[in-house]
RNA sequence: GGCGCCAUAGCCAAGUGGUAAGGCAGAGCUCUGCAAAAGCUUUAUUCCCCAGUUCAAAUCUGGGUGGCGCCUCCA
């Protein structure tokens, strides 16, 4: 597999430091709010990448970690009137609804900033002790000058950093581009006890300490937004090459940027949305879909019409999977023909393509057109006389390949009220009896309800209609 | 000023040297008690513009034009 490498700014041949094994370390959500679409694409971008690497065989150890302690933390705490722990623990709650409802499956560890201070405090003092950086007042800073390497990974040399540089005439600080390790008590503010005096982590080092402490020295993969590439990861290399003297991570990842309206989704500008506005309109599993379905490192905008176009898509591979489930029920189970076992292969075939996609730098949307071609192939096939096995096959690659990109987690039933499924019980006899006026009565009776009901050659669709 | 990205059909989006994937929308057809849905077929002589390299360019080079981003918390 061939994953594109911030650090060399080409592809690269993806090679794990141990055989069969991948660490891999994403940076997860500061815990103050609900998370927005932004956010959501590299949780969305690299679970997928996972669960393509355990696919094809690698033995993944996946570590996200929620910041739960920095200025925004505190300022919302504040602001609610409420403890930094509770909001924290709040919004842990709600990323992991929001998570399950896109498919994202939970991490191998999801450590909390704030239950590994320890490991930050060690990291930090290895840190002053081999005089990478200095104390003032309380406060830790890392000194950029002393890493000759500082600037790697955003390709910025050091001193246009430092042009650059906002000075800010009451820093404390060496130099502008040096970064808080640790940060002194300030009046109101959560602090832990530390060689320096009471107070609490820079938002920097908790991911270089927690890798260290979850994964080790040296990790295979490190994935964030293209927005952490500076300062935010320049500065975990910094601290953990620093602190380590062994290479911190081996392929960067970065995803690009969602815009609203061509422009940056952010705060300020008022454009963002969150997940959980989303989808009250769209069902979680259409956001994924619409995310995979261009290349994580473009930019994507976001729009309304976009996201009605993926669920439109979306609904074209459930019917092909659905229509196929339903015909399944009546296939005998018998051995292949030789016509079937040449069908079969071509239905197999599939998996090939949708592989060397995503073996091109996850390329999900030329892996999600596999899936398409897989399905038109399976519509037009001449299915009346398979046999088991087949359906089989074609429904277990369907589910299979989908599978990795994280859909097909639709469960039909369970959406359907007990008054309605009544209703749609009475109206398949009526129908026998061809009864239609009494059909066409109960259809209308069950679109007040909200669902809408369809007589194809398959049997009688439900669907939800429109929220 | 430094670093970087993008421009392909009405919309979205792959393809990065060998003659334009896929999806949505549209059109035609099939199926059908009705309605709807679904399925099949079809839809770019052409890839922002100009020049160059090449037997061959959407793909490479140079120059434009337009758009976006990072360098400050940010996915």
């Amino acid at each position: 597999m061939k994953l594109y490498n911030t650090l060399t700014r080409t592809k690269e041949e993806f090679i794990p430091l141990e055989e069969g094994k991948v660490k891999m370390y994403s940076c997860g959500p500061t815990v103050y709010n609900f998370f927005h679409i932004g956010n959501a694409r590299p949780f969305i971008i690299f679970d997928s990448l996972r669960r393509y690497l355990e696919y094809i065989g690698y033995d993944v150890t996946f570590v996200q970690n929620f910041t739960d302690i920095d200025d925004k933390m505190i300022k919302n705490a504040n602001e609610q009137g409420i403890t930094v722990k509770d909001l924290a623990d709040r919004f842990i709650a709600e990323y992991f609804t929001d998570a399950k409802g896109l498919g994202i499956k939970e991490a191998s560890v999801h450590p909390k900033a704030t239950e590994n201070i320890d490991a930050i405090i060690e990291t930090v003092k290895t840190l002053v002790n081999k005089g990478y950086a200095y104390e003032v007042n309380g406060d830790v800073y890392f000194e950029t000058k002393k890493f000759s390497e500082y600037g790697k990974l955003s390709k910025q040399p050091l001193e246009d950093l430092e042009a650059g540089a906002r000075i800010d005439v009451t820093d404390i600080k060496k130099n502008p581009t040096d970064f808080a390790l640790w940060k002194a008590k300030k009046e109101g503010e959560p602090a832990w006890e530390s060689p320096w005096g009471e107070g609490r982590p820079g938002w920097h080092i908790e991911c270089s300490a927690m890798v260290n402490k979850y994964l080790g020295e040296t990790i295979d993969i490190h994935s964030g937004g293209q927005d952490l590439i500076f300062p935010h990861h320049e500065n975990e290399i910094a601290q953990s090459e620093c602190a380590n003297g062994k290479p911190f991570a081996r392929y960067w990842l970065h995803n690009g940027y969602i815009n609203v309206d061509n422009e940056k989704m952010s705060k300020s500008k008022g454009n963002f949305f969150t997940v959980r506005d989303v989808s009250a309109k769209y069902d979680y599993e259409v956001i994924r879909f619409f995310m995979l379905s261009a290349h994580y490192r473009s930019v994507i905008n976001f729009a309304d019409e976009l996201l009605a176009q993926s669920k439109a898509g979306l609904e074209r591979l459930y019917n092909c999977l659905h229509n196929l489930e339903f015909i399944a029920t009546k296939a005998k189970k018998r051995d292949l023909t030789p016509e079937e076992a040449s069908v079969k292969a071509e239905i197999l075939a599939f998996k090939d393509q949708f592989c060397r996609a995503m073996d091109d730098d996850l390329n999900t949307a030329d892996g999600i057109a596999a899936i398409f071609d897989l399905a038109r192939y399976l519509n037009a096939a001449e299915k009346d006389g398979w046999c088991l096995e087949m359906f089989e096959t074609a429904i277990g690659l369907l589910r299979e390949l989908g599978g990795v990109l994280g859909i097909f987690n639709r469960s039909s039933e369970d959406t359907i009220s007990e008054e309605a499924k009544a209703l749609i019980a009475e109206r398949k006899a009526a129908r026998e009896a061809k009864d239609w006026a009494k059909s066409d009565e109960i259809r209308d009776k069950l679109l007040e309800l909200g669902y809408e009901v369809a007589d194809t050659r398959q049997g009688m669709k439900i669907r939800v209609v429109e929220k």
